[in-house]
DNA sequence: GGCATCCTGACC
DNA sequence: GGTCAGGATGCC
């Protein structure tokens, strides 16, 4: 799925696109269960004129404020897309299971072959629980090698598994952990409790930079990822570790390795990455 | 923690 | 036909 560089880079690229312009209807809704709350209908019938204020992101989620105090929080899970149709002769295809008529004519698509995404209309408590059962954002002001350090000394789970849980630090997924951990030289595997104290310091900025630069590249599109303007990141073409299995490191030059942490594909260079 | 589940498509 | 995939949740 996108994760935190990817929904990120679609907000900013559906800035200039949708922002103050009015909904004027939900053109298409073939897949209901994408809608969690509310019911389909009253999602139809609530996001029906209603202007768009502005376009964030919090974590993986991308949120559309709304006026009347409504915010439509999107999630792309594994293979969502999101992007403007400016097109009119540019008709949603069989996995484009969300279609919102602009009043500029443009379409706003939700696209998403595995229907895994989910989008939700939430007023000021709704958004305000989302963002409270997520965790710190890793690029913004509170994050620093103190507050990580608070996250890892507590736990004695493995750093991989940590850092995929969006209720500590989130908006990290499978790709920019592999990519956060290689630049740290950390090994996936390593209890959380026991990394030092420069460790820390090295990790929170490798964590820092890795999603710095994706965000610079557009993301990484592997398949499914587009920005708002439906166009490919670049970043996959800067990859340290994530599929790089058998090739070199950048680093010493070892073979990379890939294993299973956490159930999820992981990818190291044995060499830099030591488990202790 | 580990594992299944939600889905479809790509690839072998 | 089997396996794998950028995510999250729920169950043991």
């Amino acid at each position: 799925m996108p994760e935190l560089p990817e929904v990120e880079t679609i907000a900013r690229s559906l800035q200039p696109q949708i922002i103050h312009h009015r909904i004027h209807a939900v053109e298409k809704l073939d897949w209901e269960r994408m809608v969690k709350t509310p019911d389909p209908m009253l999602f139809r019938e609530l996001v029906r004129g209603r202007m768009v204020e502005h376009v964030g992101r919090r974590a993986k989620w991308l949120l559309l404020m709304l006026d009347a105090g409504w915010t439509m929080a999107l999630h792309l899970r594994m293979s969502g897309r999101v992007w403007v149709a400016t097109d009119s002769n540019d008709e949603p295809d069989q996995h484009t299971h969300l279609v919102l008529r602009l009043d500029n004519d443009y379409r706003l698509f939700f696209r998403d072959p595995r229907k895994f995404g989910r989008v939700q209309l939430l007023d000021s408590h709704g958004l305000s629980e989302l963002d409270q059962s997520l965790g710190v954002e890793p690029l913004g002001n509170t994050f620093d090698p103190e507050t990580l350090g608070n996250i890892l000394s507590q736990r004695r789970t493995v750093l991989k598994s940590l850092l995929l849980n969006q209720t500590l630090i989130a908006g990290l997924g499978n790709i920019y952990v592999d990519e956060s951990l290689w630049h740290a030289r950390l090994h996936p595997q390593q209890p959380a409790h026991t990394v030092t104290a420069s460790e820390t310091c090295r990790l929170h900025a490798a964590i820092r930079d890795v999603l710095q630069r994706a965000i610079a590249h557009g993301g990484s599109t592997l398949r499914d990822y587009r920005n708002g303007y439906n166009q490919i990141g670049q970043n996959q073409e800067y990859f340290s570790v994530y599929g790089r299995t058998g090739q070199p490191c950048l680093a010493c030059g070892f073979a990379i390795e890939r294993l299973i942490v956490a159930q999820r594909s992981t990818h190291v260079c044995p060499k830099c990455q030591v488990l202790r």
